[in-house]
DNA sequence: TTGTAGGCGTTATCAC
DNA sequence: GTGATAACGCCTACAA
């Protein structure tokens, strides 16, 4: 392995006690600048801050966190990730760490175990580990026992995308039900009139939420319109058999949107095993925007979140929680989607 | 956001203190017990663990980090990830943590942004956080500058799957060649004579590994035997050029190894694209196993690694080294990968 | 085999 | 506005 011992000693950081004597001021000073705490004067703040960057000082977070109240580290808690989705996540609030000198924990729970587990984890996670704020990607974003757990120990958290019980807590959203709208629109407007829907996991509510929509929104442009549903779990299989069903209809779907991308890579691939074209036989859209939109031909029209923000904005909302936010009352950042179009929407003449 | 004082105060953690007392033993004999130092009688011994058992006495990682020399803590390094690949070895890595009581710390570093902005952040990150261990995932096994700015540091280190300058530090590998040579061999096996090869992202190591031992196996079974290459970068719209070239040319390939798996669903796009079905007209065979291995049609036979065995040994590697283990010389945990057969190749009659 | 004293680098409290 | 001084929870000496 490669050796500490090996090489000349690396110089021990510079401390607090370092700076101090550099500036020629006590320690609380240089802690007061470094928390930004308000009554020092300018003078003051100029030598300390000169002996701050003269000597590259960087406060000892372990020390903070003994000291203090404040840990300067966020954790992500992820199940069984959709590996597109969760690492965009958690690409973005990691940014957001970097940029407040935050460290991100991660965390895995495996839901596949079953709750006990899952609620059994989480106890241990915020029994050991000295945290700010816990960011929950989903599907945690909407296990109860989650929440209570993260409230009993009095952690803040923040829920991304939740799909239940949403005024519960501080949150970071998108208008799933406004984009599945306007897939709805964008179908309609190209003339179709058959529509399928390859439902997602059907324990998971924002496989209800994209369902609820399309079917509504669809009505509400015809009421006796046709939709034919079918089950899929979000995943490519799921997809594959929805689609082999749907599209072996009497009279088939001509536009069919599938709860994710996966599910709308399996469309595909069933309409092609079915001898059908897409999009000339079969149109279809997907959601999320994740990596087999691109890796599928045409490449997929779909629905992207902005993630990467999105990500930002749960590290964010801790980040500043923890500097002496606003408290009592639950913040709740919201973020707009993109329709994205491609290819694989045909108009019907 | 949720909101810390609402509800009862959580009860405060045990220390070590009360530990000690509910024991009735010193301060310095449960640090013993907890860092199963030698010199403790058995009798001792169970009076501790009986009061850590009773108290639910956890140990605290930010005073243990200020006292002494262990922070308990891990970093990975990512680099703008293929998101799939990643998460299997982070995954991993994470067990391995959490079964020891470590933390994971998370960083990513953009190459896009330049070898520059590389170097400064890892400084960053080093200077700023104390870690016991940092895992490098590909491609970060394989940029010189940041193995120079662990070294400087003094920080132990483990390379996954680094492509070159092997020797350098503790790795854990898997033989790239022999998985090559196993598809060479597949593809011989089965009568197919004409082959086409999609590079990757060439200034990856593993790209020109891969290429060469597709190249030589070939030639060993016969020495003109017809091998058309083309350059893909490891991703979708790659594969799909490289493939378009391979399948146009006057005697296309019939069997077509791409050095992943994105790449190998570009050649099936453009297959498929030029009316040729596979694996009836053209055979393909990918590389990772990853997420779109099983979302194209027919699914993708390919070479698996076990990414999570591997990130697993990574982490457990840095924390035997942190207990006190091996110095001096470096560690090299050896994987197998496993073809995996699917059904994108045909046999030739 | 066990215990005591001192210190790790910071924040919190309370004077000045 | 600024500065002593005491925690924070544990580990490293060293002593018994």
């Amino acid at each position: 392995m490669s050796d500490r011992e090996n090489g000349q000693t690396t110089q021990p950081r510079a401390t607090m006690q370092d700076v101090a004597r550099a500036a020629g001021v006590s320690l609380k000073s240089v802690s007061r600048v470094i928390n930004a705490e308000p009554h020092v004067s300018q003078k003051l703040l100029d030598k300390v801050q000169a002996a701050i960057h003269e000597l590259r000082y960087v406060p000892d977070t372990a020390a903070r966190s003994l000291a203090g109240q404040r840990h300067f580290m966020l954790g992500v808690l992820l199940d069984n990730p959709s590996p597109h989705y969760t690492m965009r996540l958690v690409a973005g609030a990691y940014e957001a760490c970097r940029q407040h000198r935050y460290t991100l924990q991660f965390d895995n729970i495996y839901a596949a175990e079953g709750p006990g587990h899952q609620a059994e984890r989480i106890e241990q996670i915020l029994h050991s580990s000295r945290l700010d704020g816990m960011i929950l990607t989903p599907p945690t974003s909407d296990v109860p026992e989650l929440l209570d757990s993260l409230e009993r120990k009095g952690l803040p958290y923040v829920r991304i995308a939740p799909g239940q019980d949403t005024e519960r807590s501080a949150r970071v959203t998108v208008d799933d039900r406004d984009a599945v709208r306007q897939v709805a629109d964008y179908f309609w407007e190209r003339g179709h009139r058959r529509f399928g829907l390859v439902r997602g996991l059907w324990s998971h509510p924002s496989s209800r939420i994209r369902r609820d929509a399309f079917v509504e929104r669809l009505r509400s442009h015809s009421p006796d319109v046709s939709i034919i549903e079918a089950d899929g779990d979000y995943t490519f299989e799921g997809g594959l058999r929805a689609g082999e069903e749907l599209l072996s209809a009497r009279r088939p779907a001509t536009a069919v949107f599938a709860s994710n991308d996966d599910g709308a890579a399996g469309v595909m691939t069933a309409a092609m095993r079915l001898g059908l074209k897409v999009p000339h036989d079969v149109s279809v859209i997907g959601f999320d925007d994740s990596w087999v939109a691109k890796s599928v031909w045409p490449s997929l029209t779909t629905v992207r979140q902005p993630l990467e923000e999105m990500g930002h904005a749960a590290a964010q909302m801790l980040i500043s929680r923890a500097l002496g936010g606003h408290h009592g009352t639950f913040a709740n950042r919201h973020f707009e989607h993109r329709f994205i179009e491609r290819g694989t929407v045909r108009t019907i003449a």
